[in-house]
RNA sequence: GUGCCUGUAGCUCAAUGGCAGAGCGCCUCACUGUGGAUGAGGAGGUUGAGGGUUCGAAACCCUUCAGGCACCCCA
């Protein structure tokens, strides 16, 4: 073990147990976005850290993106969100994409951040968008994507919501209490944490910004009014319509939900879970503008963001991921002895050919050791042919679910098996 | 990047300054034509790494690496 070498800080390996869960939930991803028909796309790992200096905040690439530079010294960086990316690629097709745009991405993400449960250095990500589309309709359509990928995991709405709220309309009540438009930001980020800090230390950070006690009281009513949404003729037409779309149940409001990027205009969201074990699930908002800083006319647009981690903690720990055997359609071969092995390598070759799947065991040995390999893969059925089977030119089948074994002639093999195995 | 906690066999953990152990898992055999059970054997550790204190360190001290918790930020 000590003269191994180890592996990048906040990366994961992949066995084949969890690659297996990991082509499961890119499975769900693939299943829900087409649903709604979505496109899939894909921009590259690597960009010029230029893409990023306009967009997404300095803090994403100054301190939190992979930098280094290429061979000719320009500087480069592990992509550390798709959304710059996803914009250089419309405004760069701006007139020949037809909209409203739907597209949906699944890849690898880089954050050079303190790894922790829920949160590594090295990534993976479900990205979706509707582009084009100005409405509060747009907003209520990724909402029930993401309900309905809930739902088709097996989600139910008592352990999982998402959390709706309006930037526009929080900043109508901020200017309502009289907090001026300077201060805005840096009060919608302490809003934002509230439920991370203790809530003197909150107080007082508030006080801190400038604001009257009168105004941190008219603040935290604010935040305790759960009616508020009826304020907003946005999130009444929302919820109206996530009504009719059937995921009313998978959505409540919440006025403390602001999320963190600056480039969301109105609707914002994020999923968690409801015993508050675990980060958010997802976050995402309506921006009124995509590609303006990459040189693009003005697109309004709506989308989110998932990552793999969050996600799969939580349906581990609600036992949602179903046992994944890729050899769960497989025939095992087993080779009795070396007269009767070029009979099985015939045999498997056969079956083969026939689409089923054949792991053929590697050389002759104790039919014990066989079938407990079969056993562990999880094969669901193994052959035999031995010197008898090979006389009487029959192959005996056993299903290992169920212990039974039946002998079958050699010709009507392929049939058999297709049949045991549907 | 800051503070705190934790690193012992593949996994879960014992051993609190005195010979590094258990359970599970793994391998072999009982089983010369049959897997999950049972029994008997066996392999596997420079106690994350490096240094220091000590007659003696898994344990105490320093450094470092990794993970976890909080901050920061966010998926």
């Amino acid at each position: 073990m000590k003269n191994i070498i180890k592996s990048v800080k906040g990366t994961r390996d992949f066995y084949p147990e969890e690659m297996a869960k990991r082509q499961w939930l890119i499975e769900k991803i693939r299943e829900t976005s087409q649903l709604f028909g979505y496109e899939a796309y894909d921009g590259p790992c690597l960009e010029t850290i230029e893409l990023y200096a306009a967009k997404s905040g300095e803090e994403l690439v100054k301190e939190q993106a992979f930098v280094f530079p290429d061979r000719s010294g320009e500087l480069i960086a592990l992509r550390p969100e798709l959304t710059p990316t996803l914009a250089r690629m419309v405004a760069a097709q701006q007139n020949a994409l037809t909209f409203p745009l739907r597209w949906w991405s699944f890849g690898p993400f880089w954050r050079y951040e303190r790894p922790q449960k829920g949160r590594s250095r090295e990534f993976f990500q479900w990205n979706i968008d509707l582009i084009g589309v100005e409405g509060v309709e747009a907003d209520a359509e990724l909402i029930a994507v993401a309900a309905t990928f809930f739902r088709n995991l097996g989600l139910r709405p008592d352990q999982v919501q998402i959390l709706v709220n309006n930037r526009k309309l929080m900043e109508a009540e901020l200017n309502r209490i009289g907090i001026s438009a300077e201060l805005r930001p840096a009060v919608l980020r302490l809003i934002d944490r509230i439920d991370k800090q203790p809530a003197e230390v909150w107080d007082e950070n508030v006080l801190r910004l400038g604001l009257l006690p009168d105004q941190l009281s008219s603040l935290k009513a604010l935040l305790a009014n759960k009616d508020l949404w009826q304020q907003s003729e946005e999130l009444q037409a929302l919820f109206k319509q996530l009504e009719a779309l059937g995921v009313a149940e998978f959505v409540s409001y919440d006025p403390k939900i602001i999320r963190g990027l600056d480039y969301y205009t109105g609707t914002v969201f994020e999923a968690h879970d409801m015993t508050g074990e675990f980060r958010a699930i997802l976050g995402g908002g309506h921006y009124a503008n995509l590609v303006e800083d990459v040189g693009g006319k003005p697109l309004p647009g709506v989308g989110f963001a998932m990552g793999d981690v969050v996600i799969m903690l939580l349906l581990e720990a609600l036992g949602l991921i179903p046992e994944q055997k890729s050899a769960s359609k497989a025939v095992l071969v087993t080779v009795f002895d070396e007269a009767t092995q070029a009979i099985a390598m015939r045999t498997a070759a056969r079956l083969r050919d026939e689409g089923v799947q054949v792991i053929l065991y590697p050389e002759a040995d104790k039919l014990s050791k066989q079938l407990k390999y079969a056993d562990r893969l999880g094969a669901r059925l193994a052959l035999f042919i031995g010197p008898d089977e090979v006389a009487e030119n029959t192959v005996v089948i056993k299903d290992l679910a169920t212990h039974q074994q039946e002998s079958v002639p050699m010709q009507a093999l392929v049939e058999r098996v297709k049949n045991l195995l549907a």
